[in-house]
RNA sequence: GCCCACGUAGCUCAGGGGAUAGAGCACUUGCCUCCGGAGCAAGGGGCCGCAGGUUCGAAUCCUGCCGUGGGCGCCA
């Protein structure tokens, strides 16, 4: 019954635009087979609740004047009038303007507590296809530093969203625990063990130093300085609960032999070719810069050669119709050509690899750079951000702005417990939601089941304006999905709360004034917000709290 | 030099074919009998980097240029 209730944004949606091709039919307008009416929310109120450009998209191929066309479709719909539907006016070139009934948003204040903070703004289109997110994937020679933090901030929201559309989802980490980085790690372990200066091109970070005396003596620094580097980064993504469902190593891949088997599918479909010593692929061929060494002269494989078997491997375990969604930082970029041109050249569809970029982040603390550099030493860990900032505000300032601008992380002001802070105003809003709720227990309101109470009291503009905000949700959740746009839903949050902050400042719920029949009203509002508020918060993986 | 992303209010950033371009911070000014004023509201502030093009319509799409960041290894 829920789902059905859930599907209502849907049907307003699929309504308003099933009135609109009829009237566009009735008018004698021929439609194109693939005509899809066009349906917004207006950025301007007095527009209306909905707006439509059909009119202006038609007019020119059905040779009509838009303002024109426009009118008669306005009185034929005004004729035909769609549940829910007040007024259809024609406004500027020729958009049809739909003001609703109040009534349309009470049913999303029905909706939402139908649906629950697990279930609002669920999407179907998914449809159970299997998805794996690779992300983070940071070297085994150390710890996750800040950049890493985005990386899962974002896959992880990412996999959220998709989840909550229908998506079968598969969270995972790659180990690139093979080559000469591995080698370097290790020989800066051994030597840091033996009082030894660290190989010029070793790692110079302090951990080394600190592991190294965690070391036993005779252990493989290799194998333990791999299990060490893991530990800590699964522990660290842990405490900002992140969780992978499978961590797959490289060197077990080479292990198992398929290296061999790829190498071979490379021959085979003529996309590999020796030249100087080496093995080449022929990226080139499509779109790359230039061909790329799969075996280097010395025989040893490259980093390419095994992330291509392991991309077959993933690709096989999502099954034919699956999706691989890899999110890689902006220094990986010039590797995306390379690895769809190994995709097509083994014959899978290099449209079912996405690359999602992220752009680098600025650090600061209050206001003075701080650099990320993990080679040299200086690097600010993920660690360290957590414990700075919480990982709650660590992943909201993460999901703030889009994976393709290089954003400023200032770690005093994402820590900073004001409402100027987005995540600490977020927050807030539902523990002052959840505060009316526990005042009006304490004042002994009985409260009345939803379907039972008079929504039609809900009239005020901050009641209206909150609802509305909470009724573009679902639509949020799919752009966001859609787009793998985490931060759509982060601006829709901060929308949303201040839309909730200002009805609690206007609107009484619990007090003298307040006819019983409004607080139960009111009170069912204050459900829908707290489900809005947790749902939007879930999907990026931050908490609601219920009191600050 | 080539490749990718970005350039929107003083600052941090949304918007990515549609109507008069938005939010927060900062600045100016109002609002506390009552659910947490940790708030709400009003105001000022914009050649949407520049120049062409496509379109009924461009901040949005295309081309070029300028600027910023990143990448151009038989490293990973």
């Amino acid at each position: 019954m829920a789902g059905t209730m859930c599907q209502f944004m849907a049907d307003i949606r699929t309504s308003l635009s099933g009135a609109l091709r009829a009237a566009l039919v009735a008018a004698g307008v021929d439609l194109p087979g693939d005509f899809q009416v066009g349906l917004e929310r207006p950025a301007r109120r007095e527009h209306g609740d909905w707006s439509s450009n059909a009119a202006l998209v038609v007019a020119k191929g059905a040779e009509r004047r838009p303002r024109e066309l426009a009118e008669e479709l306005a009185a034929w719909l005004g004729e035909h009038q769609p549940e829910h539907v007040a007024d259809v006016s024609v406004a500027g070139p020729g958009f049809l303007n739909f003001r609703l009934a109040p009534s349309w948003l009470h049913r999303v204040v029905l909706d939402a507590v139908a649906c629950g903070s697990e279930g609002y703004g669920r999407q179907s289109l998914g449809r159970g296809r299997t998805v794996i997110v690779e992300f983070v994937s940071a070297n085994p020679t150390g710890p996750v530093h800040a950049g890493h933090g985005r990386g899962a901030a974002y896959g992880d929201a990412v996999a959220r969203l998709l989840e909550r559309c229908g998506y079968r989802v598969q969270r995972e980490f790659y180990i690139n625990d093979r080559g000469s980085q591995m080698d370097l790690y290790a020989a800066s372990l051994a030597a840091a063990q033996k009082g030894e200066p660290v190989p010029e091109e070793g790692y110079h970070g302090r951990y080394i130093a600190d592991w190294a005396s965690e070391m036993p003596a005779g252990a493989d620094a290799r194998n333990w300085g791999r299990e060490r580097a893991l530990a800590d980064q699964r522990d660290v993504l842990g405490s900002m609960s992140v969780e992978f469902d499978t961590w797959s190593s490289e060197q077990a891949l080479v292990d198992s032999g398929v290296i061999g088997d790829t190498l071979d599918a490379l021959d085979r479909a003529g996309a590999s070719y020796g030249s100087d010593g080496a093995v080449w692929l022929r990226s080139s061929d499509s779109g790359d810069d230039k061909d790329r060494v799969l075996v280097k002269s010395d025989g040893e494989y490259t980093y390419l050669l095994p992330d291509i078997a392991y991309h077959r491997d993933k690709l096989d375990r999502a099954g034919p119709e699956g999706l691989l969604i890899n999110v890689w930082g902006a220094d990986h970029h010039g590797y995306v050509a390379r690895m769809k041109a190994a995709m097509s050249a083994l014959g899978c569809d290099p449209d079912r690899l996405e690359v999602a970029v992220t752009q680098l982040v600025r650090l600061e603390r209050n206001g003075a750079e701080v650099r990320i550099s993990k080679r040299t030493g200086d690097l600010i860990e993920l660690r360290e951000v957590l414990d700075e900032v919480g990982a709650d505000a660590a992943r909201f300032t993460y999901l703030l702005q889009s994976v393709d601008t290089a954003p400023t992380f200032d770690l005093a002001k994402a820590a900073a417990q004001v409402m100027e802070n987005p995540v600490f105003y977020v927050q807030m809003a539902h523990a002052r939601v959840c505060a009316i709720a526990d005042r009006a227990r304490a004042g002994g309101v009985v409260r009345q089941p939803v379907e039972e109470v008079d929504l039609g009291v809900l009239v005020h503009e901050r009641e209206l304006e909150m609802m509305r905000r909470l009724s573009a949700f679902g639509e949020v959740v799919k752009a966001a999905a859609v787009e793998r746009a985490p931060h759509r839903v982060t601006a829709w949050l901060r929308d949303f709360a201040a839309a909730v902050h200002g009805f609690y400042h206007d609107c009484y719920v619990v007090g003298d004034g307040v006819a019983p029949e409004l607080t139960q009203a009111r009170l069912a509002l204050v459900t829908a917000a707290r489900v809005g508020l947790a749902a939007g918060l879930g999907t990026l993986g931050v908490s609601a709290p219920e009191s600050m």
